[in-house]
DNA sequence: GATGAATGAGGGTTCATTCAT
DNA sequence: GATGAATGAACCCTCATTCAT
């Protein structure tokens, strides 16, 4: 059951591993031999393949962001009724995270050592430029619908959106110990989503 | 240059660098080595006053709760215009995060430890009683003078408040890469003080 | 209940707790804090009274070695039969080995340092000259009452009684399990000592 | 001069320089720098091959018992008349000790720490059955031959048999320093030879 | 493409001992 | 006689990385 000569494969399976690895320990708490054992991979592949650590961290990253966007653009925001788009976005990005706490560590290891991946690379900024434009244009017609209050920032609020998922559930365990609930009880996670929405289409209206 | 014989100096500056260092690197990153050297103190110290590395940064922890906390406890939010409590506690935490970006790493690095030290701790909880309830009666207040809508949970709403400038803080170098902007040059950050307590102030109305 | 101001029981129980600790871990593995908590003292009184560690191993060692002298000149061996002597020899040897079990670690610590102790000892020599004449006498007698065969070595023949006793309980634990039994069960126990008396009886016949 | 790529040779490079180091210091005294030097093996290596220091301790005390126990079988012992039989052993079991020092204080290590590595090797165990049955077979033997006294049990005789020499031995540096007699001494070593045979045929006798 | 063996720097922690009071 | 605070050397072990095959 090796997985000789079948390069795609190998290379695939370490980047998954070391997704896992790093989102459940960190950067530097992530292992280089747990990450090549997980994968099936002899850990000198995975120098072959990726060149460092580091890089592999990256080839992480690029791939989480590259994921979300993907699906995110799925959601086909633009031809829809702007509250209802704002609705569909906001609830979205916070199934996503509920979906995919790697990438929430992802995110929080890249910042802990000030982006300094994320700033050699091209491609992530490259996947972020439809969002914005997609946001500006919903804010649009909002407005020009009369729905909206004027002046808000997309980035901002794209900003807000994403912020009010992340801490709740990136902090999930500080917070729950710190306001004696469990935070991602089922029920939990109902009203947080409720009162996500709630706050971001009041806080647009006019 | 020696700073024998002063136990609460000595202890104080272990504490202040492990701050420091915890914050800067994570709980995995810091050194240990590194901490006793800029408290100027010798190593073996670092574990007579706090047992380990594990038990030094949860006495980190603690104290950033408490002083956060103090300050807060010192906005007398009990006494003011429901409104401009709002706004307070709003413009506070913001520029807590903004003053102490250390306190938001060192809740990062504990909750990619899964709260693991915060849940020893009693003193963690404790802390945090005070602020639920001063929250609720604001709400109350609030929601009797007609200003705010019904049914906000008060737990729910400080973790709104507090995300909104987390996560642009904390994760400020991937979302300034992502966005390509410098999301900490002085202009945005009063943009975002301003959009923060826009948004929370309409989404609270009535 | 500080034992302030009652400097021999201060010392006698640094003493006390030492030879424990020796007698548990070695001379390597004891612990002067380890030792000096159990004697409820300061550490810096372990230095004060004994001057080193390795001052208080030897001071535990002759402290040993003077009560074993002591029960054993209690036994009074001159007055006796010769027989009856060796055998009271015997099974005092194996009795005190087996309720003093701490006595067998600190010689094997020793040991295991070349004696570098005991070397610098003249009180371990002194207490040590009578037993080799006693038990002198006691062949002589033996041998002129036809009871014993000639030419037994009372160094040779103490040295023997001794490791019958010491080796099985010394090494109990390799031995049990190479051998698949519990040495220290009640049974064997009371086997070993009907088993040490008979050697010992028997190699002496004529 | 480096020891590249012969994993086996290293290992028991490794595996030499431990048992050697293990026997003059003890397992807590023995150290892991001074280990790897002296096998001209990197450090790393020792936990490549062994795991860990306590691991390796295992290691080499079961090749050491295992040493023992072939020579052991080399003697032929159950073609032998019993008397020869008992005696080849005896003198085989003091030479043993006397060229392999480190064998009795790998065994008083072990036993200072409670067999707690031999308790989990099955290994050791299983090299142990053959001895009993050889050493029973040869009592019988001699019972039936009218040699030997009825009563006997092996294993309690193997343990006369090796403690009269272990005691000795082990405890040289106590013995020498408490006797006043330099008891390794080459006409010292004859003589407690000559004893030891005396000793067990004597107490054997019918 | 793939492997097991090897490396050296440094990780947190513990130690016996001494200083200032 | 007694104490708490301080020291620096060293301990076992782990790490990301590279070499030889």
């Amino acid at each position: 059951m090796k997985n000789n000569r079948d390069p795609d494969r190998t290379r695939s399976r370490i980047l998954a591993a070391a997704t896992q690895d790093f989102a459940r320990h960190g950067l530097g708490g992530a292992r280089v031999d747990r990450i090549a054992a997980r994968a099936g991979a002899n850990k000198r592949m995975l120098y072959y393949y990726f060149g460092s650590k580091d890089d592999l961290f990256l080839a992480a990253l690029e791939e989480s962001y590259a994921q979300i966007r993907n699906a995110e653009r799925a959601l086909d925001l633009e031809h829809r009724d702007p509250r209802e788009a704002i609705k569909r976005l906001v609830e979205f990005t916070w199934d996503y995270y509920l979906g995919h706490p790697e990438f929430m560590t992802l995110l929080g290891s890249e910042n802990l050592h000030e982006g300094r991946h994320v700033r050699r690379s091209r491609r992530v900024r490259e996947l972020h430029t439809p969002l914005v434009q997609t946001l500006r244009g919903i804010l649009r017609r909002g407005e020009r619908e009369g729905l909206f209050r004027k002046g808000v920032d997309p980035v901002q609020l794209y900003i807000s959106i994403a912020g009010e998922g992340y801490f709740y559930l990136s902090n999930r365990y500080t917070l729950s110990r710190i306001f004696g609930r469990d935070l991602v009880a089922r029920r939990a996670l109902g009203a947080r989503a409720r009162h996500i929405v709630a706050m971001v289409l009041n806080a647009l209206r006019r």
